[in-house]
DNA sequence: CTGTGTGCAAACACTTTGCAGGTGT
DNA sequence: ACACCTGCAAAGTGTTTGCACACAG
């Protein structure tokens, strides 16, 4: 049984071509995929309507990817985007405690870093 | 003559009606706008298109707010936005200084917090 | 078999472009 | 007077909704 097949049934959804297709392109690319993105991984005859459904129903299952599981999520990671080759990737740094003006409760934060990555330097 | 009269005059950009309506929303407001929130506070007969142009101006000329001046932004601090009332505010705290893996360059950074706010609390 | 997922059509929302005419300087 | 700005119409792009049929469980 494939890595996205397994997924599925974690997620106690239904495993349909459209679902293992969506998850093969997000476990085979390292960096952050824009919605246009996946939709130009994806087999051309591909319904566009279907796709949004597909990551809508990710979303609320909150199956993002292979580093999230059932037991909670690891985004607490600093993003980087590189102005040169637009992808966006993940670095294994955390985001450091902000000391937020009384009042203030953070739930989550997120960290986008922009510049030249290791590559287009 | 009226601070947003000023300021289009300091960038050099005409002043008509509209221009100066959106600055003094910008003005007005503490909080970060949408150009949803934007055109909600414009005049009812206020034309979409030239709100787009107008925002796209402003952008273009570096005209953000009343912090960011030609001599350059200050846009190096954190953002707090409250999943209750909704508003994106600024904190008046620093982004710490990241150390990055070998070979990225960073150029801009942009964390936002998201949470419950002083006053929502 | 039953409920969920899919595909198609159409509606809807958002943004951009072109052009004629108006306005600030 | 001239260049720039505005308003309207229309096209372009991205997203959502409704419904009949197909398919996984």
């Amino acid at each position: 049984m494939s890595a996205p097949d397994n997924l599925l049934k974690d997620f106690q959804l239904r495993s349909t071509p459209g679902r293992q297709e969506v998850l093969q392109i997000f476990l085979k690319n390292s960096y952050a995929l824009s919605h246009g993105d996946i939709e130009r991984e994806m087999p051309l005859d591909f319904d566009r309507v279907t796709l949004y459904r597909t990551l809508k129903t990710f979303l609320d299952n909150a199956l993002c990817n292979n580093n999230c599981s059932t037991a909670g999520h690891h985004h607490n990671h600093v993003h980087f985007k590189c102005t040169i080759c637009g992808q966006t990737s993940c670095l294994e740094v955390e985001i450091p405690g902000i000391k937020l003006p009384k009042g203030y409760k953070p739930v989550e934060s997120n960290l986008l870093i922009q510049g030249t990555c290791q590559h287009c330097a």
